[in-house]
DNA sequence: AAAGATGTATTAGTTATATAGTACAATATA
DNA sequence: TATATTGTACTATATAACTAATACATCTTT
């Protein structure tokens, strides 16, 4: 297991583990109905408290990233098909929250452009690909 | 003045009001040399406790985007001429995590580049267009 | 020197975070 | 049916983060 966790690090460990494992079902570390490992296995395997780790689980599921179920354990969802109003407002609010990180950083639109363009190429693979439920079909 | 915090909203009120100031001074809101606010009659418009301003002053002091001095007063800062590795880095995991987050949305790649390229569009003219102190001048 | 403005430090109270321990509920398996 | 595994719930405790109230230090202006 490769995550990794910093009790001193001043962000809360719960937040810490699960942008790593929403990082992980990004990248395609973890796929799609993939069996997480269980409450108390991932709790020891951090050394922390088995209730951080629930907790981390009860997020990720309202957020849609993993599916649990008692006495079955926990796996990777199915990614959303659809990308609606709501997802259309996040986009942009992450994209806002970029500009002003570039425009602190003294980024030039050029290489801004530039870096966004290399990034991307090496994410398309990952981004989605499918057919919309709501889509035609090919 | 226009900044606005929700001592309800789970984030914290320092949190909140770093962003709007840091979003104030990257649309322009703000501009370089201004003056900002007093410590105190800040907390008195947002109704919220001086040392919760005090806190975003010094924060904002050392993230370089005001300057500030006893007596005086805080002021917007020049922003920094150079973008060396260190920014290099801030931006990569800024661009990082918008993919994961694109991941997460359910964008296609077409759509985040469009979006992406209209985004940009809008904040050209607020991203650096300056000469770089090592570069040699036009 | 005095007064007024400013940011800063100190102290305290409240809330969030993390841990610990135990018990419970739901599912699979022997 | 019994047992083991899983996520969940509950109470309690300790620590850190956050906010608040008050006093202090620095600078400008009078």
């Amino acid at each position: 297991m490769w995550y990794y966790v910093d009790p001193h690090s001043g962000i809360p460990i719960y937040v810490q583990l699960k942008e790593q494992i929403k990082k992980a079902v990004a990248t395609g570390l973890l796929t799609e109905g993939e069996q997480m490992p269980s409450v108390r296995e991932l709790a020891l395997q951090l050394t922390i408290n088995p209730n951080t780790v629930a907790k981390v689980y009860q997020e990720l599921e309202r957020e849609g990233v993993i599916q649990t179920a008692r006495g079955l354990g926990s796996f990777v969802a199915e990614r959303r098909k659809d990308f609606g109003l709501q997802q259309e407002g996040s986009l942009d609010s992450a994209l806002e929250k970029l500009m002003v990180e570039a425009y602190q950083l003294s980024v030039d639109a050029d290489t801004l452009y530039e870096r966004f363009v290399k990034k991307l190429t090496t994410w398309k693979d990952r981004l989605w690909k499918g057919v919309r439920d709501n889509e035609p079909g090919h």
